[in-house]
DNA sequence: TTGTACGCGTTATCAA
DNA sequence: TTGATAACGCGTACAA
C-alpha cells in the first residue's frame, strides 16, 4: 500500500544478496577500497550487479555514518544580480578543493514577493552573503556560519571587501580632477555595504566646504536612477561628477545624461561599483570600483572550513581597486 | 582525538537524558507531535532544555529516516542571467505547496571555468534547466530527474514553452508591418531553445521568396552584438527588422543602431525574447517574446512531484506571448 | 580474501 | 502519558 513498498531503492544489502557476497564487500568495492582485499573476480561481479541493479548511493545514510554531507549552502538575496555568480566561482573553486559542494539559496526578502521556504537540508555550513544580519540568524538554525559582504554581526566571521576605501579612492580622484559638485547616487537598500558607502562618501566630503554635495537614494534599476537623475542633472547647479553604488545604476546615469545631450566624462564624470563586465561594455567605458567578488567567495570557504577546524573566526577585509576608464574626466569650465 | 570528541553534537538522546525523559518524549515533542499525548510540562521541560543545550536536529538522520530530503536541485547552466532567477521563484513557491525546499545549482558549463563539483547531496529529485541533455545525464546519477527548455531527452518528463511559435509570431508581426529584409541575431549557445527559434525562423522566412534574410550568429553579451551588427547596419542591404535571441542581446543592437543615428522603430525595428525588466527600461521600449519562466519553474516540480505519484511522463508545452512596444514599426520607404 | 557486528540520530510502532 | 525497541542504509573495526 505504501509508496516505499512500488518505489523500495536498491540498497547495498539487495546487490550484496544477488552477488552473494555480504553487504560491507559491496561497500568497499563500490568505495574503491578493496585494493588489495577483495579479489578481482569478485570486484568486477560486485560493480556488474551494482550496475545492472540500478543502484546508487542512499546519501543520507552516507552523511549520518560519515557524520558530514560535504555540502555547504551560498545564501544570497536573489539570483537577479550577477554579482553573486562571481561569488558562487570562488567559493566552488575553493570548495572543491576541500571535496565541499555548494549549492546557492536566494533568499528572496529582495525580490519582495516574500520569503522562500528554506530547504531543510543536511549541511556542513552555511555561507551568507550580503544579507541583514537578522535575515542570516533566520536561514543558518545552529550551522556553521560565515557571513560575507557584512561586519554587523557580532561574533560571527565575517568577510568583507574595503568598498569604503574604494569609496574613498573614487572620490579622491574626482577631487584631484577638480570637480567641486558631486553626487552620490546611493542603493536605497539596508545592506551593510551600501551603509559603508554612504558613511565613506559623506566623511570624505565631511571635510570639504568647498565641495556642493547631492545625495540621492534611488531603487536598484537604471530605468529607476535614469528617472531620478533626469532633474538633478539638468538644475542649474547640477553636478559635474556622479558616483553610483553599481555599475547598472550608472548605466541608468548614462541613459539621462544622453538623453539631455550630455557628453560622459566632459560634461558629467561617472564612476560605478562592482566593474561588473556591463562596465566596459557600456560608452564610453565606465569607470568603476572594482570588487574582488569571486576572492570574496573563496574567502568565505576559507573562513567556513577554518571554523571546522576550531579556527579563531577573525575577520577579513579584502582591498578593492578603482579601475579609471573614459567616463571621468576633468571637470568642465564654468 | 577526532573532531567528532572534541564538536559532538547535541544529540535529542542528550537532551532526553538531561530532561529525565526517554529520547522518544524528546522527538514527539520537538515535532509538535506531543498534543495530547505529552504532558504540558513535560512538553515545556524538554523545550527548556533542548534550547539550552543548543539542541539542533541532525538532517541526514531524520531524512534517513524518513526515506526523503524534502529537497530538489535546480540545475542551471549559469547564474550570471536573470531569467534563471524568475525560474527559480516559480519552483520554489510551487515546492513550498509540497514541502520541497529548492536549491540551486549553477552547473558552470557556460561560464568557461569548467564545471563545478557537483554537490553530493540528498536529493528528492532534480530539475534540470536549459541544459544539453548530455550534460544533465552528468547531473543526475538515477535520482528523478525532469528537464526544462528542452526536449531532446526521449524518456525524461520536459516541460518546454513555445518558442517557436513565439519566433512565428514575431516574425509575421513584422512582415504585416511591411518588412522585407529581415535578420536573425542568434545566440551562439547549443541550447536547445534557441535551436527551435533558429528553425523557426527559418521555416517562417523559407516560404517566402521575396524576403531577404540574414543569419547573424553572436556572442550572448550586448557588446558582442554590438561589434558584431554594426557593419550589417552600414550596409546597403541592411536589414529593416531584427529579432534577437535575448533582450540583452537587443540592447546590444540598440548600441550599434544609435552610433549610426539610426532610429530604433523607425530605420530599424528590433524584436527580443524573454521580456525581462530590461525590455521596458531601453529606450524605446522593446517589442519582446514574453517566456513564461516563473510558470516553467512551477511545472518543473509539479512534474517531479507527479513523478514521484508514478504520473506517466506527458510532455508540456507551455504557450508564450508576443508584446508589441515602440521598437517595432512600419518598414521604412525605400 | 571476506563476513559479522555495530552504531550514526532519527521516527514510529507498540506496550506499559 | 510515557518508554522500550526496531528499523532506515551505510562505513568500518575486527574476526575468521
Amino acid at each position: 500500500m505504501s509508496e516505499k513498498e512500488v518505489f523500495r531503492a536498491v540498497t547495498a544489502t539487495d546487490v550484496a544478496r544477488v552477488a552473494g557476497v555480504s553487504q560491507s564487500t559491496v561497500s568497499l568495492v563500490l568505495n574503491g577500497k578493496g585494493r588489495g582485499r577483495i579479489s578481482d573476480s569478485t570486484v568486477r561481479r560486485v560493480t556488474a550487479v551494482a550496475q545492472r541493479m540500478g543502484y546508487r548511493i542512499n546519501q543520507s545514510a552516507r552523511h549520518l555514518r560519515l557524520g558530514a554531507s560535504g555540502t555547504a549552502l551560498l545564501a544570497v538575496p536573489t539570483l537577479a544580480n550577477s554579482a553573486f555568480a562571481a561569488v558562487h566561482a570562488g567559493a566552488a573553486r575553493r570548495g572543491a578543493e576541500h571535496g565541499l559542494g555548494l549549492v546557492v539559496f536566494p533568499v528572496g526578502a529582495e525580490d519582495g514577493a516574500g520569503r522562500f521556504l528554506l530547504p531543510q537540508q543536511a549541511l556542513d555550513g552555511i555561507i551568507a552573503c550580503s544579507m541583514p544580519a537578522e535575515t542570516v540568524a533566520e536561514v543558518s538554525a545552529g550551522v556553521p556560519l560565515v557571513i560575507l559582504d557584512d561586519a554587523s554581526a557580532a561574533g560571527v566571521p565575517a568577510v568583507t571587501m574595503d568598498v569604503a576605501a574604494g569609496m574613498a579612492m573614487a572620490l579622491n580622484r574626482l577631487l584631484e580632477l577638480g570637480h567641486r559638485r558631486i553626487a552620490h547616487v546611493r542603493a536605497e537598500r539596508p545592506a551593510w555595504t551600501f551603509v559603508q558607502r554612504a558613511r565613506a562618501f559623506d566623511l570624505g566630503v565631511g571635510t570639504r566646504p568647498d565641495i556642493a554635495v547631492q545625495r540621492i537614494p534611488c531603487p536598484f534599476s537604471p530605468a529607476a536612477v535614469r528617472d531620478r537623475v533626469m532633474p538633478v542633472l539638468s538644475a542649474a547647479d547640477r553636478p559635474t561628477a556622479v558616483i553610483c553604488d553599481d555599475d547598472n545604476m550608472a548605466s541608468g546615469l548614462y541613459s539621462a545624461a544622453m538623453g539631455l545631450g550630455m557628453g560622459i566624462g566632459t560634461d558629467v564624470s561617472v564612476v560605478g561599483f562592482n566593474d561588473a563586465p556591463v562596465a566596459l561594455q557600456m560608452i564610453p567605458p565606465l569607470a568603476s570600483v572594482r570588487l574582488p567578488l569571486e576572492e570574496l567567495g573563496e574567502q568565505g570557504v576559507r573562513a567556513l572550513v577554518g571554523l571546522r577546524g576550531g579556527e579563531p573566526a577573525r575577520p577579513v577585509n579584502l582591498p578593492v581597486e578603482f579601475v579609471e576608464r573614459e567616463s571621468i574626466g576633468p571637470a568642465p569650465r564654468e
